[in-house]
DNA sequence: ATAATTTCATAATCCAGTTCATTTTTAAAA
DNA sequence: TTTTAAAAATGAACTGGATTATGAAATTAT
C-alpha cells in the first residue's frame, strides 16, 4: 500500500513569498489543489488540447517543448522541484496548446485548474494579488533571460546556464539542453569537450 | 499657445478590454495618469536608473534597446500608438534598468507611476484584476512570439514581422528593425533586395 | 539652401555553428 | 542478465549570416 499524506507546505510557502495567508486563506487554496503522480515520458500538456491546469512540481522533472513542421524539437523550459510549468499561452487564453509538457522522471505534481483559479481570485483578493505578482515577475524574468543571452556565443550561453542551474544540467538529457540553449546537440558536445580538456 | 485638452478615451478603452469601469473607477484611474510630450531622441528610461513609470503611447513611436559591453545595440521592443512600453523588469522589481527607451519621433505619452499603481490596486480590486490580466497576457504573448520565431530563418522572421506590423516597418530605422529581428542591417538589406527582385 | 550626420545598399571574405554519417556509451526493458 | 533502444561523442564537409569596407542617398540641423 502507498503512503498518501499530501504535503502542501512547499506550494503554500511559494505563495507566501508574495502575500501573507491566514488559516482560512490556506484552506481555500488547498481545496483547489489536486496532487497527482506522473510517470516518466508521460505528457501533461499536448498540442491542440487546452492546457486547463497550472502544474507545480513537488517532486521530479519536466520539460516543455515545441515541435515545428519539420519535426524538430525546441525545448522551451525545464521545471524541477518548486517550479511551475504549463503552456502558459494556452492556459491564459484557454486556447489550444502548441507545446508538449513531458515528465523526464517519475514525478509528483500539484495542479490547479483555470476555472478554480479564476473563482478563487474573484472570491479572495489576496489571490488576485498573488497571481498578478507572479505573472509580472514571470514576465520580467523571461525578459531578463532574453537580455542575458543577447550577443552571447553558444559557449557563453552554456556556461551561464551551467552556473545558474548546475543541478538541471546533470538531470536533463543533453539534447534537450542543447535545444533549450539554441544549438545543435553535436555542438554542445563539442563545447563540453573543449571545456574539460582546457582545464 | 498650445492646445491642452487631454484625451483619456484611448487608454481607458484599453483597460475596458479587460474589466468594466464605472464613472468613479475611471476618475480614480485618470487621477494617476500624467500626460507628457517627449521629443525625438529623448530617453524616458535609461540604464542604472529605476524605471518608475509605465508609459502608454498616445502619439508617436519608441524603441527599447539593450547595449552590451561591446557597445552593440539590441532592440527589444517597438511601441507605437496604443502600446505600453518600459523596462518591465526594472519597473516590476523597482530595480535599476538595463534598457534604454528612446523616442523615435516627437511623441505624446501617458505615464503611471509604480507606487500609484500599487496603491490603486490596493484600493480597487478591479485594477488589481486588470493588471493581473495584462501581465498574464503580456507574458503569454511574449512566449508566443518566441515560439513563432523558433527555427525560422532571417528571411522568414522578417516576412512574419512585415505581415504583422507593416506600419512599424515603414516607421522605424532599418538598423533598429534588423537588430530587433536578430540579424545585421546588411543582411536585412540583402533580404529586402532578394524579395523585391524576386517578385 | 547647404553642410553634417544618419541611414541604406552592395559585395568580398570569413567563421561559428549546422548537417550528415558513424561509433561508442548509457540506460531501459524484457 | 541479456537484449534493445536511446543518448552522447566524434569528425568531415558545408552554409547562413556576420564582418568589414566603401559609396550613395536621405534626414536633420544650421
Amino acid at each position: 500500500m502507498e503512503e498518501t499524506v499530501i504535503d502542501y507546505k512547499n506550494i503554500l510557502n511559494n505563495i507566501k513569498r508574495y502575500v501573507s495567508l491566514n488559516e482560512e486563506d490556506e484552506q481555500q487554496f488547498i481545496s483547489i489543489v489536486r496532487t497527482t503522480k506522473i510517470k516518466r515520458k508521460q505528457f501533461i500538456v499536448q498540442p491542440n488540447f487546452i492546457c486547463s491546469h497550472q502544474t507545480y512540481v513537488l517532486k521530479g522533472a519536466f520539460k516543455s517543448y515545441f515541435m515545428n513542421d519539420e519535426g524538430t524539437e525546441h525545448t522551451i523550459q525545464f521545471a524541477i522541484e518548486d517550479w511551475f510549468i504549463s503552456d502558459f499561452n494556452s492556459y491564459v487564453n484557454q486556447s489550444p496548446a502548441s507545446l508538449f509538457v513531458e515528465a523526464l522522471e517519475d514525478s509528483t505534481v500539484q495542479q490547479i485548474a483555470y476555472e478554480d483559479v479564476e473563482n478563487l481570485c474573484d472570491k479572495n483578493p489576496k489571490f488576485e494579488r498573488f497571481f498578478r505578482l507572479v505573472a509580472q515577475k514571470s514576465f520580467a524574468f523571461s525578459q531578463r533571460r532574453v537580455l542575458s543571452n543577447l550577443g552571447k556565443s553558444a559557449e557563453e550561453r552554456y556556461l551561464e546556464f551551467f552556473n545558474l542551474y548546475p543541478s538541471i544540467v546533470q538531470r536533463v538529457p543533453q539534447y534537450a539542453l542543447a535545444s533549450y540553449l539554441g544549438m545543435s546537440p553535436e555542438f554542445l558536445s563539442k563545447i563540453k569537450k573543449r571545456l574539460t580538456t582546457k582545464s
